[in-house]
RNA sequence: GCCGUCGUAGCUUAGCGGUAAAGCACGUCAUUGGUAAUGACGAGACCAAGGGUUCGAUCCCCUUCGACGGCUCCA
């Protein structure tokens, strides 16, 4: 046996533990299923009485007892009959009963100790020997619904959290909590990035200076490597009238996700949930030559969203988001070629920051071809284009069976959070429909008009969402060329106000985003403050430095960096921000 | 939206059926101090909002708003 089947058959193993557990103490609950998961198990059950988090010690008191029971899993293979039987009082299990002999499986039950479970198999052999009382703990109760649908009744879910050891489950609980520490919403705060406010309301951030700063930059960047390939701004407005919507398809789709205005004449309009519609009417105002083909637009705008409340957190999905969006007018015949641009783009970008991107195509489901717009032929055709460009690539792709936007297949990619959620970022989506809807064309070499497709090219995809990941990833130690604060000039003393004034003049003159810090606090103050800042850079101002005429430069990564001349500085600053190191 | 936990100064927290406490941050004064906290004093909260129970509510109950962890959703 494999050592990742070993552990799943551990957790396996405790998650029937805990149902056993619960039953014992709970006589009247109802357990459902129970399977092993990423870093442990959990168990839906449906209790009589709600539990909470201070019920956990006790049950985990009592699956400990219960383990030094459990000496062997024992398999036997049962009848339908036998089994409904068995289960005749909870109907989750006779739901299961029954699909599982309308699958054609067979049923079997596992036994162990006292307690009897409809299982399927993949235990340890002897629990009470294999599986060490301090290698699990039962982590919290969440809600989760019966077999994953909202519709069904809320079942009591109880995680736990199981290793091979001791040291293997204390290592992950350390690292949760490190992780936690890195959480951008409590780095946002501690660093003056954003915020929110009750009176504006839930997913609306509130960008601060500092934090709009970055923001800029980011954008910048993105528009840096957009306009080497022919890429031009364009404006909108924020919201439309209805007919936009239905015209593009989104308003019966999304309508319950849409943010809707009546005028006080009584039309209907609504915030704009995205903004390709908007850019096809941009397209739409002339008739085009194939000759001014590809149209490229691009523009960062912010979208709004009517999330559910309970979905909101943090930065990473909110009501209220900017997206670097751009749109590609162009021939069907030019698609490649335009995606190709698109992925450079994507890669010199998310390179700077050290991102690993695993990239995703994301398709269509035939089974459901209801969700989509369009005609199967044509999702084919633009999704094999797609498999080209991975090939052409040579990079792995996950299948992303299903996942297509609802007017065409894309190219997702996505970064880690350090929680190792993944997210997805950029997209590069293909999409047929819109300029059908639209009736979107140009003439052809023959004189003809000519159907055209539209590529939809988001580089971080929502900035808000983006900033979230680059804090994570870089704990709020912002590269030098992102840093709302570069370097912070520190005088020892009152009387080096004066020269420590000239290096800061002479810092902003050179446009470096510097901050004097000549209040009378000591220098171990003023230097953990800049530390607390995440301040890249400080530079130290006293008796030595006036004497050489020289500066004494710190780093936050680097430490002591020992005295340079002004000069030296600013050719450090300026070539560390030109290479955004 | 659903399940659970929670909401006390700008931040982090303490507290209790009798109208609030500490540290940091902030302000004033003193301190002239070479790398993670100099001292004193001061200002700052109707304890998320609204109802109810009570002689009396920050504390108990209900509703709403907001946050977090899940579920569902995510163009």
């Amino acid at each position: 046996m494999s050592e990742t089947d070993k552990l799943h058959n551990l957790r396996h193993s405790l998650a029937h533990l805990l149902a056993a557990a619960v039953l014992e103490m709970y006589p009247d609950t109802k357990n459902t299923i129970g399977p092993s998961i990423e870093d442990g198990f959990y168990y839906d059950f449906e209790f009589k009485e709600p539990i909470s988090d201070k019920d956990l010690p006790k049950i985990e008191k009592k699956m400990k007892e219960i383990l030094k029971s459990w000496k062997q899993f024992e398999g036997i293979e049962k009848t339908e009959k036998e089994a409904k039987e068995y289960f005749s009082k909870n109907e989750y299990k006779l739901e299961l009963i029954d699909e599982i002999t309308g699958k054609g499986e067979k049923i079997t039950f596992y036994t162990c100790g006292a307690f009897t479970d409809l299982c399927r198999g993949g235990h340890l052999e002897n629990p009470s020997k294999e599986i060490s009382s301090d290698c699990f703990k039962l982590d919290r109760v969440a809600g989760a619904y019966w077999r994953g649908n909202e519709k069904n009744k809320m079942l009591t879910r109880i995680y736990g959290l199981a290793f091979e050891n001791k040291e293997e489950l204390e290592k992950y609980i350390n690292q949760r909590e490190e992780a936690k520490k890195r959480d951008h919403k409590k780095i946002g705060k501690d660093l003056d990035l954003f915020t929110f406010s009750e009176l504006v309301g839930s997913g609306l951030p509130l960008w601060t200076p500092k934090g709009t700063l970055i923001r800029n930059l980011l954008d910048d960047y993105v528009w840096e490597l957009r306009k080497q390939y022919g890429y031009m701004k364009v404006e909108i407005p924020h919201i439309t009238k209805k007919d936009l919507y239905i015209t593009s398809g989104h308003w019966d789709k999304f309508k319950d996700e849409l943010f809707r205005i009546t005028t006080r004449e009584g039309h209907e309009f609504a915030m704009k949930p995205m903004n390709c519609p908007h850019h096809t009417q941009i397209y739409a105002r002339k008739a085009w030559s194939y000759q001014e083909l590809p149209q490229r637009y691009a523009n960062t705008t912010t979208c709004y969203r009517d999330e559910q409340s309970g979905e909101l957190a943090g930065l990473s999905r909110v009501r209220s988001f900017a997206q670097d969006d751009a749109h590609v007018f162009c021939r069907m015949e030019q698609t490649k070629n335009e995606f190709l641009k698109i992925w450079d783009i994507v890669y010199d970008f998310y390179k700077v920051f050290g991102f690993k991107l695993q990239v995703r195509l994301s398709t269509h489901d035939p089974k459901y071809m209801e969700k989509y717009l369009g005609e199967e032929e044509k999702w084919q055709e633009a999704e094999n284009i797609l498999r080209d460009i991975i090939k052409e690539k040579k990079v792995e792709a996950i299948d992303g069976l299903g996942e297509a936007a609802f007017y065409g297949p894309k190219l997702d990619f996505m970064a880690k959070d350090s929680l190792g959620r993944e997210w997805q970022v950029a997209t590069i989506q293909l999409d047929m429909n819109m300029p059908e809807r639209f009736d979107l064309s140009c003439t052809s070499e023959k004189g003809t008009k000519e159907r055209i497709v539209m590529l939809h090219a988001a580089i971080m995809g929502s900035i808000e969402r983006f900033m979230s990941i680059l804090i994570e990833h870089t704990a709020g130690n912002f590269p030098l060329w992102l840093s709302p604060v570069q370097v912070k000039v520190i005088p020892v003393r009152e009387n080096h106000n004066e020269y420590a004034k000239k290096i800061f003049n002479l810092l902003k003159e050179n446009n470096i985003r510097a901050e004097l810090d000549d209040k009378g606090a000591n220098l171990g103050g003023k230097v953990r403050d800049a530390k607390n800042n995440k301040i890249p850079y400080w530079i130290v101002i006293g008796d030595k430095e006036i004497e050489a005429n020289k500066i004494t430069l710190e780093s936050r990564d680097a430490g002591q960096l020992g005295q340079i001349l002004q000069e030296e500085l600013l050719e450090k600053f300026n070539k560390e921000i030109r290479e955004k190191k």
